[in-house]
DNA sequence: TTGATTAGTCAGCAG
DNA sequence: CTGCTGACTAATCAA
């Protein structure tokens, strides 16, 4: 009804009222240490028992740290692997882009293939600079 | 200066010889079941000892469980970083393929193109057949 | 019983 | 002090 669900805990530390004050966990965690002191103070409390109300205070803190420490690992995984998969995912179509690239690769060898096989039934003489294979990169490369 | 190195842990439980018998903690995990029950028969100890000693066994393998399982994370994290930066040079590679690829292209429309060019320079009349951009991917195609 | 995993506690470091 | 993380205990589940 409130919040997660049945498993929340076993082996959580005693906590209960030190002495003498009721404070929910809830409570105690979220009011500031000077709001804290305040209401120490203005209830008569032995100073042991501050200093174990400020314990379980400290240890409330530290569950919820844990927690959310626990929190990070696993969406830290997560994003590990979904960044794995979306990488996967490209590299297809990498994979698809090659191939795409390699059959324009085989139509146009055919139809530079057939021009030249024109030529060659019709007697036609071709330069050699007619039959470069590469395009120039560069004017420097000359 | 006993066990492994520095941080090794502080907060294990005592552990202390419950009553009477020494056994270090490694012979302790070690030991099958059946050889401790003997040895605990052998020497005259109290059933109370002899729970004490079972769930300090027990205590000390929960330990090794959790070290273990750690470890494990870890490993397991980093493999799916390796993973990562591995495919990631794959898709580097596929990168440079690719512009290999295209220049590839470049190079054979330039030489069709001039093989055309010439064609027309010299009034060669060429068949639309000739002038095909693709090869035939399939005779069903037809 | 054994091994793995989860939540919680505590120590110790960093900010 | 606050927040985080490693190591440990205890509970719990699966085999």
């Amino acid at each position: 009804m409130k919040s997660e669900a049945g498993k929340v805990s076993n082996r959580r530390i005693d906590m209960s009222p030190p002495s003498a004050i009721e404070i929910s966990d809830e409570e105690l965690v979220s009011i500031s240490v000077r709001d804290l002191n305040r209401q120490l103070k203005l209830r008569g409390l032995t100073r042991e028992d501050i200093v174990k109300m400020k314990q379980r205070r400290r240890t409330l803190k530290n569950r919820g740290y844990a927690a959310s420490c626990r929190v990070k690992r696993v969406e830290h995984k997560g994003d590990l692997e979904s960044e794995r998969v979306q990488v996967e995912i490209e590299l297809d179509q990498f994979r698809t882009e090659k191939a795409r690239l390699r059959s324009d690769i085989a139509g146009l060898e055919q139809k530079c293939q057939r021009l030249i096989e024109y030529a060659d039934a019709h007697s036609i003489v071709l330069a050699m600079d007619l039959l470069r294979d590469h395009h120039q990169q560069d004017a420097a490369a000359y």
